[in-house]
This record gives C-alpha cells, sequence and structure tokens, in this order.
DNA sequence: CCGATTTGAGTGACGCGTCATCTACTTCCT
DNA sequence: AGGAAGTAGATGACGCGTCACTCAAATCGG
C-alpha cells in the first residue's frame, strides 16, 4: 500500500493505480483514435455521429428534445449547443410540439442520413478492429460482465 | 447478426452494440461523476490533477513539457495551453532550458502542490468507492487484464 | 381559478482539446 | 561553414461541454 507524502488518506495499491492508469489510457486512445477516423471519413464528429444514430434508431425520425439528452445520457444543455451546431449544417431540423408549448421535436434530415451512411461502416470498422474483435468469446462475455458490473452504481 | 437498412457492411451483433454501448456509457458517467466531485471539493478540474500528479511524480519537480507531454499522453498543444491557464492561476511554473535554447520546464508551485493535497483524497476516495472497491479480487485482475488486451493494439 | 412551483428548452461565459500554423533553435548533410 | 530539415513549444480559430441563468409553458395546491 502506497501512501503519498503529504496525504493522509491511502493511496491506491501499486496494482491498483496501474489499473486505473491503464483504463484512463485506454480511454483516451481508444477515443481519441475513433475520434480521429471518424473526422477523417467524414464531416462528422463523434457528438453528431451519436446524434444521429439516435435520431435514426426512432421509427418516426422525430424525438422530443429531453427524450433525446435521456438516451444520449447527455445534459440538456449540451443537446440544445449541439443541435444548434447540426441544424446550421443542415444535419438535423426541429419541428414544434403540439401537445405541450415549451417542447420541440427533433428530425434528421436526409442530408443527416447521408452523412452517417458515409461514416458508419468506417466507424464499425474501427470498434471491431480495436474492440470487438481484438478480444476472444470469453474476452468479450467478461468484458461485458465487467462492464456491467461497473455501471450498478450508475442504475440505483 | 443486425444489418443497419442503408448500410453494406455489417454492424454489431446485438450483444457486442449492447457491450459497446454499455462501454461508452461507463466512461461516460465514471469521467463525469469524477469530473463533478473534483470541481466540487477543489478548484481544479481533472486536466490540472493529471498534469500536477505527472509534477509530483517526477523527483526534482520540474520536467520538460515535451517528457510532460509523453507522460500525460496528451498532444503538445494540448499541454501548452493547459499550462498557460495553471500558469496564470499560480500553479506552475515555468524555466528556461540551458542545454536546448527551444525548450523549458515546467514544476509545480507550493500552491499547486496545496491544491492537489486537499483534491487527491476525494478523489481517490471516489476511484475507490466506484471502481477498486466495487471489484472483488478476482474481478479487478480480470478487469486488469481486460484492459491490458485492448491496450495491445497501441503497444506496437 | 390563481399564484407558486416545476419543467422543457435555450443562452452566454468560460474552460477544454484539436488542428493548422508559426517562430526560434538545433541538427544534419555536404 | 552554411543551408536544409527537423524539433520544442506557442498560438489562434473553432468545435465541444458545463454551469448558471433565463423564459415560457404546464402543473399543482389551495
Amino acid at each position: 500500500m502506497a501512501y503519498d507524502g503529504f496525504m493522509t488518506t491511502p493511496w491506491l495499491s501499486d496494482e491498483q493505480q496501474r489499473i486505473w492508469r491503464s483504463w484512463l489510457r485506454l480511454n483516451r486512445e481508444l477515443s481519441a483514435t475513433l475520434a480521429r477516423e471518424m473526422s477523417a471519413s467524414s464531416d462528422l464528429s463523434m457528438a453528431d455521429f451519436g446524434v444521429l444514430v439516435q435520431l435514426t434508431d426512432v421509427a418516426d425520425g422525430r424525438v422530443r428534445i429531453s427524450e433525446l439528452a435521456d438516451n444520449l445520457g447527455w445534459e440538456r444543455s449540451r443537446v440544445s449547443h449541439q443541435l444548434k451546431r447540426m441544424q446550421t449544417r443542415g444535419l438535423v431540423e426541429r419541428f414544434e410540439c403540439a401537445e405541450d408549448g415549451r417542447g420541440s421535436f427533433v428530425g434528421i434530415t436526409s442530408a443527416g442520413r447521408e452523412a452517417i451512411g458515409e461514416a458508419a461502416p468506417g466507424h464499425v470498422a474501427e470498434v471491431r478492429r480495436l474492440v470487438v474483435d481484438h478480444l476472444d468469446a470469453d474476452e468479450l462475455r467478461d468484458f461485458g460482465r465487467l462492464v456491467d458490473r461497473l455501471l450498478e452504481p450508475f442504475n440505483g
């Protein structure tokens, strides 16, 4: 157990610290690589892509802003900023909401569909290459189990 | 195997997709929670904290900027921007480099040491609570092994 | 029915991160 | 020695993300 000189609280053990730092590094490398691939092979950012995925996931192609925020796990204001940028570029469009005068719908445009259609194959290939195909069946199962385990504190 | 209507490339299987999305969510929740805790219990951001950790890691308290960038796994320009902000707040200081007229050293100030001393215990507690103590010994070992496995493509 | 509270959404300020580019210094090649 | 190429670091522009705040509409409690 390693203690840091100026702290009165135990730091992590060397092994725990190694694992934690590796985890941080993995996130860094993975998201940087995916972001680079995305912007190299399309005009979309990862954020754009995430939004468009959600918008193609829904049947009628239009979602309430808050529902979109929930599905993305983003703050509302983040969604708002993001949609503003995407609307400027013609990737999404907004519609008024009849049932609730405060709310509004957002939907994907045909330009948006075209953009995600271009971006998706390369992105999927990269996720496969770096993660899915890089683990065998057992490892992938363990991986899923662990991720679920670590998500527990955020589900309750 | 699920295919997306407008694509000619295979998407991920439902299970693979579920795991991948869970992983993305875990990153989101974890980093958001840690960032929130950090800024609630100190005046530091996660980025500030990372820099200060590196600067306390080295013995003499001064590092070449590029070395710092390598240790952090950050781009140089990111380091440059970050250090400028931190220098303004008195957390770090710069020194000229005698051996190389282009280069410079950066070191932690006493204000910087004080700041990280305040921030560290809460941060460590949060990492413990959400990750380390949330997994038993076997799970932690598996987790480390999987993270290492996924880091392989970035090591070669 | 009316005021108080809550909720859906947007905004401005500001810190973060990347990319392209710049400057100054060093190194390498001949 | 001297010019070409490379390297250390800084910078400006711009997109991303959060926080604190605003406004309008809906809902709730009496």
